[in-house]
RNA sequence: GCGCCUGUAGCUCAACCGGAUAGAGCAUCGGCCUUCUAAGCCGAGGGUUGCAGGUUCGAGUCCUGCCGGGCGCGCCA
């Protein structure tokens, strides 16, 4: 509808730079919005105000200029010139009527477009280390993740998504590690426990399958482990130091193929745990990318060797440095350790560059928030490259704070209190920890409310939304109870009948749905969808309130049950695109 | 200290590349069930959009400077 009205007046605007009275290189960037207020018509468009200037004429000469040349369209019943020199549109009935029958034929695809045109886009969320369950934080990057791939899914992009695997590097061989010694305990080998190691119950249970599955074959005593070890924290020492220690003693007394294999183990068993926790979620993806496999197949070198033919590499200290500095970061960054290894930054370098040769003309990622001083240097490394750094888009997203009975809950990774996603999903349930993810703007802090999201009443926008479509399904059993028929042709047929303000409301806001998914696909605000949805169950809530859809006049009676499974259609469509179940009762 | 994000009603948040009188929900107060689910609806009050300048026909939105909040500033990932 929105593109119609633009390319009618853009077609006026050009007709009247044809005729001269507008200069040649007038812009025709036609802007036209939904008006707040009825009396203002159902939309207007600013176009005069901006043409003023380039005219050398007063906005309401370009106004009047333009409607003038409007071309007639069974869309516009009239138009009006408003204010400063706005141009108001007044749709006819027949285009405020023919959403109905749109959103019937459309079905479940009524918001989709093909405005990406198949453009290949990648959408890369949560990749969260493989070294623990997910918890709350993760959660929102997956549904706000997952909300932004399926909306640019809508609107006609050709999405990837995809999950990076850190299976490689320290952290890692700091679970495998912590698996070891939780074994060595269950082994009945009695050591301390390191400050920096994973304390989480996941870990006793994986240490619990080594021990149950190979019993004492991983055992090893206490003196030949701890021997010239550094002091931990306890001790007055460095806890980096001592578990960089105690990862390269487990891998000495294991050996290659031992160690392996309780790393293996290891980042398999959360891989798999979160891979379900996520699909619980309704969250899937195309493809788990595992960052070993990068430098496996030698990419990390490649990528490394193309910095220092291109001269932006340096050695300092013994270490490889990248002058990022070049390109705008704040300081240089090393892509290799004096000790050979080469960093999780440089992967991350092999990985985009990666990620854009893979023919992506588009790739997003979101990270938490607390990763946003990392975007330049990633950024810095395509440039180097030769890339254009414009290609990756980095959503960041902030905390979610969870609050029970009014007060905040104390999370904390290091003491391993934090809540988990399942824990979450378990408590709220899915649809409700889908839905208060996405409904603020990503870059807004969450304050998420378990009372709240459980909660079965209108103050839940949840089970408001929810209970809206039960509402029309309930109307159909009623229907039925009651020995009715809808006959959707005499319903659409008689669509002239729905004159009250609630019903021409519910129109306009039915017909709004395809501009509100292409806004938020276009700037990855799925918050837009979730108001959007509130809105349309307010005006459904309101107008069941105030008149009754199962009347004897069975022209009206087909007309409203038109408009209601309309609504119905359209509920559940946005409550699919963010993950959200449609129930046919409550 | 430097960088990024943020500041809108008592609270949580909207406001479509800068548009007409800044909107919802909660909370508060007052109404509506013999009628398709009251898990709902209607009404009222509530604002110097943190502060001060600037840009222009027009600024919550853009620019500059202050003030407050969050995060980041490793040869960790």
């Amino acid at each position: 509808m929105k593109d119609q009205l633009q390319a009618l007046i853009a077609q006026a605007i050009g007709s009247l730079i044809q005729d001269g009275t507008l200069p040649a290189d007038t812009p025709v960037d036609v802007q036209v919005t939904r008006t707040k207020d009825k009396s203002h018509g159902d939309f207007a468009t600013n176009v005069a105000l901006q043409l003023a200037k380039p005219a050398r004429t007063k906005p309401r000469n370009v106004a009047e200029a333009i409607v003038a040349r409007l071309p007639e369209s069974g869309l516009v019943e009239r138009t009006e010139i408003a204010g400063p020199g706005f141009i108001n549109l007044f749709l006819s009935e027949q285009a405020r009527l023919s959403v109905i029958a749109t959103i019937r034929k459309r079905g479940a695809r009524y918001g989709r477009s093909d405005l990406g045109k198949g453009r290949k886009v990648q959408v890369e969320f949560v990749s969260a280390n493989p070294t623990g369950p997910l918890h709350v934080g993760h959660g929102r990057g997956a549904a706000y993740g997952a909300a932004v791939a399926d909306l640019l899914e809508a609107v006609g992009f050709d999405v990837h998504r995809e999950y990076y695997v850190n299976d490689a590097g320290r952290q890692m061989d700091i679970l495998a590690t912590s698996v070891w010694l939780r074994y060595l305990e269950l082994a009945g080998v009695e050591l301390p426990f390191p400050a920096n190691a994973y304390r989480g119950d996941y870990v006793y249970d994986i240490a619990a399958t080594l021990h149950r599955e190979h019993g004492d074959n991983y055992k090893r005593e206490a003196d030949e482990i701890l021997r010239g070890l550094p002091p931990d924290e306890a001790d007055g020492g460095d806890k980096e130091a001592y578990i960089d220690a105690m990862i390269a003693r487990a891998q000495e007394l294991l050996g290659d193929n031992h160690y392996r294999f309780v790393f293996e183990l290891g980042l398999n068993v959360i891989l798999d745990d979160i891979r379900a926790d996520l699909a619980d979620f309704g969250v899937t993806y195309d493809t788990w990318y595992s960052e070993r496999s990068l430098t496996e197949k030698g990419s990390v070198n490649l990528a490394l060797e193309r910095l220092r033919e291109a001269g932006h590499l340096y050695e300092k200290d013994g270490a490889l440095w990248f002058r990022s500095t070049d390109f705008g970061d704040e300081k240089d960054r090393v892509v290799q350790r004096d000790n050979g290894q080469t960093t999780y930054f440089a992967s991350d370098i092999a990985y985009h560059m990666d990620k854009l040769e893979r023919g992506y003309e588009r790739v997003v990622d979101v990270w938490g928030a607390d990763h946003h001083g990392y975007v330049p240097r990633v950024k810095a490394a395509l440039q180097a490259l030769g890339e254009d750094a414009s290609r990756l888009d980095v959503l960041l997203v902030q905390f979610a704070i969870l609050y029970r009975g009014g007060e905040r809950v104390q999370m904390s990774t290091r003491s391993g209190s934090f809540v988990t996603l399942r824990e979450l999903r378990h408590e709220v349930g899915r649809d409700a920890a889908r839905f208060f993810y996405v409904m603020r703007r990503c870059e807004q802090h969450l304050d998420f409310d378990l009372d709240l999201a459980k909660s079965q009443s209108a103050d839940n926008p949840v089970y408001y939304i929810q209970y809206a479509h039960a509402r029309v399904c309930s109307v159909m059993r009623q229907m039925e109870a009651k020995g009715f028929t809808h006959d959707p042709v005499n319903g659409e047929a008689n669509l002239t009948r729905l004159t009250e303000d609630h019903e021409q409301a519910l129109l306009a806001t039915l017909a709004r749905y395809p501009e509100v998914i292409e806004a938020a696909a276009l700037v990855e605000e799925p918050h837009q969808v979730a108001n959007y949805l509130r809105e349309l169950a307010n005006d459904f809530h309101t107008y069941y309130n105030a008149h009754q859809f199962l009347v004897d006049d069975a022209a009206m009676r087909d007309a409203r049950l038109s408009l209601i499974l309309a609504v119905r259609q359209v509920i559940a469509n946005g409550l699919a695109q963010l993950g959200v179940s449609a129930p046919q009762e409550m």
